[in-house]
DNA sequence: GTATGTGCAAAGAGTTTGCAGGGTA
DNA sequence: TACCCTGCAAACTCTTTGCACATAC
């Protein structure tokens, strides 16, 4: 996991770059992605903002999160139940999500750029993007079993 | 691909196994998912479905699929742009989609086991299910680029 | 004959949009 | 100061639900 102080910095700078406002509001968005230590949804992240800016409305976060997405700064980790997001590392890379307790891991796995190159060579695809994600059941929620 | 005919009695004996009925309705939407050609999105099924039967109504094709999910005889491969559907291949496999034309294929990877036992390893999950999907261009489209 | 499924319409959830007022640069 | 952003409410899309009627078994 990437320092969520240098990731917000670059995400301020990104914005100022391409000379977006940089409200209270937004950089509390930012704050809360930046270290993304539960991969937060919308919902979750509107709750957070509400504690510092009570009168922040859904449509701010929507936007914002619309905007960080625009200028690649967070990803979208998208499954049936909603949205969630990652601004701590906002390029594709695998995930371990627990069933159970809707937590979200992200190992480090040696074997996915070979699988790359396999995808793209057995379909001709140029390979641009990607998404993988496990599902299972985290340690902690085993020993519940 | 498996055979669709083949595809389409293993939904029919496992709907009837478990006491569903078989209505015109149902069947077309089984057809068509058992072929899934182009894993089709439920809107898409609802078109072809009313091709048939012109009074099918949408809420219908939701609780026909819903059902089949229930019953994992298909899968569901959800994005931003929302969900499409796969019941020929009803069981977790990787996805290769071109981001012009939309177009989805199912390519075998002999990476992906060792893949998903080395995330079980580093993160001591259970792993019980997973999502692979590669985002690119096909080679059809890298032709009109 | 009976329970299940269909089709319609309305309700619900999640997300987007338009606009007036306020705040950043 | 000028423009962008916020917050509110309404609109929109996608999906689910409730109910009367139809129909598979």
């Amino acid at each position: 996991m990437a320092d969520p102080k240098i990731r917000l910095q670059e995400m301020i700078s990104k914005l100022k770059a391409r000379n977006f406002r940089l409200t209270p509001q937004r950089l509390a968005v930012l704050k809360i992605l930046a270290a993304s230590h539960d991969h937060p949804s919308v919902e979750r992240t509107y709750e957070q903002v509400k504690k510092k800016f009570p009168t922040t409305s859904l449509a701010t976060i929507y936007k914002t999160i619309a905007l960080l997405k625009e200028v690649n700064e967070v990803l979208e980790i998208c499954g049936a139940e909603g949205s969630r997001f990652d601004g701590n590392k906002p390029y594709p890379h695998p995930h371990v999500i627990c069933l159970k307790c809707k937590k979200i891991l992200d190992p480090d796995l040696l074997g996915l750029e070979k699988l790359t190159e396999e995808a793209a060579l057995r379909t001709g695809f140029r390979i641009i993007d990607h998404r993988l994600d496990f599902f299972g059941i985290c340690p902690e929620c085993q020993g519940k079993e």
